[in-house]
DNA sequence: TTTTGAAATGTTATAATATAACAAAAGCTT
DNA sequence: AAGCTTTTGTTATATTATAACATTTCAAAA
């Protein structure tokens, strides 16, 4: 049996408090920023809430984007400021389609696994414990050494399941 | 259990007669064209050889590189090869590398599972069915419908891990 | 409070990966 | 051989990411 998590699925088409979901998660960055001793500069805010905003997969050059409407700024800028977040684990990255998600339970360094709508962008971060022992097992079982491990799954969310056969 | 595959792990480092790995893959890439009406066209075979060539995961860029050396070649050429390649399932993108490994077990398409050592670059796939299984569990569990996942595991091979940690 | 050293950010240029658009060639089908 | 479709060639460019070095910021020591 899968854990069972309280999966969001969640973005800006779906109803709920945008401010108070960006507000949640940038209170715990905060706590996370300063129990490793790192600076939560304006900067890393900013890219941080930018990640959140639209609650979907987004490009660094999008974020980019949106960052240069306070004013100048160059790729490296945003591409520093995403790398901090990474390690920390903050924001995730979405290797299969080079995009950035904020993470949902910041605490520490982890990985997790993700459910992505391909029609709304919505997302799930998961860190399902099946999934991770049948990884942990079969690397086992071929005398692998795991280090990292990436699992994005693709398809519909509940929602746009439900919109794609409107009764037929 | 996981299903007991038989793993390779297996690069142009390991010893294996690459000759004859290739020479199989290539025989057996002939027959699926064949039984879908796909032809296999001088182009595409040379670039599925490239791809199998190291045995490891081989960026689109290399093996533009590895093809320039028989004459001109652009990417659009190599890129279109691979993107037949994948379609049909003789190939398989490694999205956390940008990188394409050659199909172990190319019948029709399907995804796999990839363990990749960061040591030697040899590779395994997999079909596992315990990890398909844990990932469509959790999806059903969520009520999401699955189209496609990515499951890349990074880490060291046997053989890797052995030269590590020389005894102590 | 100034100095100063480390960390963060700015800036310019460029690397690496991938695709668009259209022209030419090759390979079937008649 | 004509005409069609598929494949490949070619040029240009889009997209994603990083290198290298200059400047600024910030906190801690002097």
């Amino acid at each position: 049996m899968p854990k069972k998590t309280s999966l969001h699925f969640i973005n800006e088409e779906h109803e709920h408090d945008h401010d108070v979901c960006i507000a949640e998660a940038m209170a715990k960055a905060e706590k996370v920023c300063q129990q490793r001793g790192q600076r939560f500069t304006t900067l890393r805010r900013r890219v941080f809430e930018l990640v959140w905003v639209y609650h979907r997969p987004m490009g660094a050059y999008e974020v980019l984007e949106l960052l240069q409407r306070d004013g100048r700024a160059a790729p490296p800028t945003v591409y520093r400021a995403l790398d901090f977040l990474l390690e920390i684990g903050l924001v995730h990255r979405i290797a299969s389609l080079n995009a950035y998600v904020g993470c949902i339970q910041p605490h520490q360094p982890h990985e997790g696994q993700f459910f992505i709508c391909e029609a709304c962008k919505s997302y799930a971060e998961l860190d399902d414990s099946a999934i991770n022992a049948a990884i942990a097992d079969s690397a086992a079982a071929h005398g692998f050494s795991v280090r990292q491990h990436t699992v994005e799954v693709m398809g519909l969310c509940p929602s746009c399941q439900k919109k794609e056969e409107p009764s037929s």
